[in-house]
DNA sequence: GAAATTAGTTCCATATAGTGAAACTTAGTT
DNA sequence: AACTAAGTTTCACTATATGGAACTAATTTC
């Protein structure tokens, strides 16, 4: 939990702390989990405040997150996220799965989705997506984690926790590594029922033109209704989306008008 | 621009910065922007980097904002925002209007739109909300405006621009005020072209138990496709939905399991 | 209704953590 | 090889954050 990189750390992790609650918290219940003395986090959520990060209803004494982080939580969503750039593609893809579709990023060891495409109800959306999952068990997690550079890799490995959470779980860091290989050997990442029972799944990277990792997307299933043979037959479509989100997302780093900026908001 | 308030203030400064321009941007542009100091400008991105609220791509050289920030905005999105709880509601009463339908808070002098709704293609989403517009000349911010204490109203309408967008707009804090009673007398409030022409609205306040403004909710139409009687006609219909969603708003505040509370993250 | 408990806020001497001018190191030009 | 611009590091200085403790509501208990 301590981070501690500073007065910035500290505050960004009262941020994450009240973040954590999901719901508005008063000032004890945030000491309470804090390591930080009394008066000093009393000052950083002063801060905050002022910084318009967090609100306080001072009818129920409680602190929500701020509008500032709402407002910069939409650019976040606009610019750091693959969600809206792949969004279209994304569609293309659900349409002709019928089966329901993750876009996911990495999030330290872990496994952020950033969006989920269900063919039946195709609404829902932020709400649905933000969840986060392990990286060694998951479909888009694996495929991720097979493309990543030695040095990263290593790091990462290190903070999972290999949990078994299935009876085909990967457990060691050796086992997994194996795994990693024949990923990128083929391409592609199976969820053999490593996560939860019953739910399997193929997965895909989004690799950039240096072959760097942005993310990854899946087709998910559940054994009752599908199996690896269906979710393979998907799999050059679900290659070709992944290759036309990369592509995209390649071309807008750059939009060729830097002049612009200076006009800034 | 120079919020000033010490690191944190600095460094959120930087954040809300490179979120500006929408893009990866590399450290000089930042830099050209910014009034701090190279060193200085330096240390807080590298801070903001350790801190994942920011990443580094080193191919290009760019910085963009960070998965923490896309957590956070989940977080954010789900706590601070009316949206996610007045999903159903919305989407009730979109059905009914057959209208666009918005659902906004109030951010500074701005009115920031939570969500959106439009009868006819009810997908789009995080991406679509997320804008800001006035609060002077829009339904939802005269709503909003017109149930806020005095002295807050005071700041706020010092901070208006007043611009004229149309022959409508209210361009002075005085007409404005008037406006202000009506719309307290009578329980909603009109757009009448004042921001767009064409565009015309109605919108109803959200508040709380206390009296306390959450946002506000508004059906839009077009002078070409309809009229302000089509309008009024909802307004039961709306007012029914902005007192549902400030009723669950309440109710949410406080789930009774604070014991769970120990248990986060 | 006085005493005790808990939540929230302010003080202030201290030292830590942030500052920024300048020097240095790449990397890219001419 | 000489020049320029972008990015990074250094270091003496000092502004800023720190946190123990004291203070002030609010609640609760006896």
């Amino acid at each position: 939990m301590a981070t501690g990189d500073g007065t910035v750390g500290k505050a960004l992790d009262v941020l994450d702390q009240i973040a954590g609650f999901g719901r508005p918290v008063r000032f004890s219940e945030v000491l309470a989990q804090s390591e930080q003395p009394k008066a000093t986090l009393y000052r950083l959520v002063q801060t905050l405040l002022k910084q318009d990060m967090l609100s306080h209803d001072p009818d129920t004494g409680t602190y929500t997150l701020g509008v500032r982080l709402v407002r910069l939580a939409h650019a976040a969503w606009q610019t750091a996220s693959l969600a809206p750039l792949a969004r279209p593609h994304l569609d293309r893809l659900a349409a002709k799965a019928l089966e329901t579709v993750h876009l996911a990023q990495l999030d330290h060891a872990q496994v952020l989705y950033v969006d989920k495409r269900n063919a039946r109800d195709p609404v829902e959306m932020f709400s649905q997506a933000g969840k986060i999952g392990p990286a060694y068990c998951t479909g888009v997690g694996k495929a991720m984690l097979a493309y990543l550079p030695e040095d990263q890799l290593g790091k990462l490995l290190q903070q999972q926790s290999f949990h078994r959470f299935t009876p085909t779980t990967y457990t060691t860091e050796q086992a997994l590594r194996v795994e990693l290989t024949y990923i990128r050997e083929r391409g592609h990442a199976y969820d053999r029922e490593e996560h939860e029972p019953g739910i399997i799944c193929v997965a895909v990277p989004v690799l950039n033109t240096h072959g760097r990792v942005l993310g990854a997307i899946s087709v998910t299933g559940q054994t009752a209704r599908t199996d690896y043979k269906a979710l393979e037959a998907l799999l050059p479509e679900i290659k070709e989306t992944a290759s036309r989100i990369a592509e995209d997302a390649s071309s807008w780093a750059f939009p060729d008008q830097p002049a612009l900026a200076a006009g800034g908001r």
